[in-house]
DNA sequence: GGAGATTCGGAAACCGGTTGCCGCCAAGCT
DNA sequence: AGCTTGGCGGCAACCGGTTTCCGAATCTCC
């Protein structure tokens, strides 16, 4: 940026005013900032020559000053209820994106699934006189509501709040079991069975009774109840052993997650069954590292949280600028084909 | 928090101010600031009335106009000058945990890779008076730096700037190697095998040239030249079949990374080599979701980030309260040993 | 009881911008 | 020439805190 190099002063301390760029434009402060604005009449002339100035000196206008006569901040808190991990990320990147291009900035804050840091987190957002909040988490499972009465909207993603009044943005859980449930119709399979993550996990709850329910639709059946375990590789190899062994008949397997899905092609492998062609295999979260170093690439149902962050970050954009949409809002998901059902 | 609920106003839009604390305590506002700060000399009983008084109006001071007048705004801003990644997230979440100690907020950017919108970061988070900056990415490889002549501290984390006298954190990959390569020597292993990254990458580079010159410091060479490729499973996985192919004679190897090494173990197994019975295995990054569902569990170096970005984020706490520490600073790697060298 | 010491709290300036209002000056009109 | 009109830009209040300075009230002691 050599421009800038000779417009700043480098060293200068202290970042420029604009009373400094009053005074080198030989006006007052309220002219400068009429002439940056574009408010008020003033002459081309003038107005040229506080732009100059302001831009010599490198002007940034301090924000606090902004905030405080304006009541905004452009500043939005996004609060993660527990750890930053595999499923925030493409949550927070998203809304950034979404936020940013609204000018606006955004406070990070992970509260590690503590409630004492959470509320730390949101007095301190609210000192921060932030304009709204977004809330993730890891779970899509329901949680109460973060506090009540705040003077700001806030904005649940991923996870959604028990107060059916607040903006949650949930992903479709149910319909992207439907949608890989029907590709495995659709590719001919008719013995599907289901391997997932714990019984008591919401998300694996929702998947398995709309797999069941969307098959029951067609007359048909799982190929067995539900494999409920954990959401691990050694738990897909070992579910997909109970599979072989327990002589089930089956010609497909819809997982509950990648990894789930990845060690039941590593199982099925070992045990000599061929995917697809023996068996046909859907995973979920679309998780690149997993669905495409899985032998075969995996077909998986991918939440799209990136686009739902941008969504739940336009919610609440909408919400600050005061049409707000309470309740709460379903975000598709979209069934992603890859060899080990189509091979 | 029904502790809350009773003494906020739920439904009160306007936070409280200074003076409505102040005429619920028939005080000045003065005062009120000199008793919620402990300044000045005040009555006991004064003390408590406004005490009483902000807390039954749930009162939390305007960030805004605190910055404004004591210059500080207790923000920092951390830049991620590509798209946050599994690299970044122990970094930024180790950074955000010791700022928030600091009683800092954090300016969360994402910069993707883009050298405008990083350069469009840059000057928001001067706008917003942020006491300093952290800059991460996802390559150790060093960048010129974000700015010259900026009027606050900046530290780089992971990544490094060209400009020796900015304050960076590196991992040092040259120590993990070396401890990933005495390690394979105090197991016994002489034949050691390395297959990394692309050899223009950074990392797979210094690791490579690390892990040689730790041998020949012991008289002994690798078992063949470093086989460059990419940071997958389907290279290691090539890769170990390279060495098998070509009769190569060695009892371990050393991987470039966690993804490498399970691609290695995946096809060692395939062939028939047990490990770590006929060929130990060691990794680098220590992903757990990689290190733990290989088969046997991988050994690996483990760079630290969460360490690493709280060593940053204190080196940047000290540099805004006035105690710079320029230069690089070499953060020191740690080997996680598992089954795959030991079993 | 009065002078001096001490305690307590209010008034006002200030941080850095924004904005409504008003005054000044030049041009236009009769 | 005198008055009106309107363009231009300065003044000052304000946002919400903090801090300095100072005055008033009370206390102490002779």
């Amino acid at each position: 940026m050599p421009a800038r190099k000779t417009t700043e002063t480098p060293g200068n301390d202290r970042p420029a005013t604009i009373s400094d760029v009053a005074r080198l434009a030989g006006v007052s402060a309220g002219t400068v900032s009429k002439a940056l604005n574009g408010r008020g009449t003033l002459r081309t002339e003038t107005r040229r020559r506080v732009l100059a100035a302001a831009e010599q000196l490198g002007f940034q206008p301090n924000r606090a000053a902004v905030a405080l006569n304006s009541g905004r901040t452009y500043t939005v808190g996004m609060i993660t209820t527990d750890t930053i991990g595999r499923f925030s990320i493409p949550l927070l990147m998203g809304a950034e994106d979404a936020l940013g291009a609204g000018e606006m900035s955004v406070f990070l804050c992970d509260a590690r699934d503590d409630r004492i840091r959470e509320q730390y987190y949101l007095r301190t957002l609210l000192s921060r006189r932030v304009d709204g909040i977004i809330v993730t988490g890891r779970r899509t499972q329901s949680r109460p509501p973060i506090g009540t009465g705040l003077p700001i909207p806030v904005v649940y993603a991923f996870i959604s709040s028990t107060d059916p009044g607040d903006c949650s943005v949930v992903p479709d859980e149910e319909g992207g079991s439907h949608k890989a449930i029907d590709h495995l119709l659709a590719v001919g399979r008719r013995r599907i069975a289901h391997i997932t993550g714990p019984e008591h996990h919401h998300s694996a709850a929702v998947r398995a009774a709309a797999a069941a329910s969307r098959l029951e639709a067609s007359g048909l059946h799982l190929a067995r109840a539900p494999l409920f375990g954990e959401w691990s590789e050694a738990w897909g190899r070992q579910a997909a052993r109970i599979l072989l062994t327990t002589a089930t008949d089956f010609d497909a397997v819809f997982c509950g997650s990648d990894q789930i899905a990845r060690g039941v092609a590593d199982a099925l492998r070992a045990a000599g069954r061929r995917v697809p062609d023996d068996v046909a295999l859907v995973g979920f979260d679309n998780w690149d590292v997993m669905a495409l170093a899985c032998q075969p690439p995996l077909t998986s149902v991918d939440m799209e949280l990136e686009k739902l962050g941008r969504h739940a970050a336009g919610l609440l954009l909408a919400a600050i600028n005061g049409a707000p949409s309470p309740g709460p809002h379903i975000h598709p998901c979209r069934l992603v084909v890859r060899d080990s059902t189509s091979g």
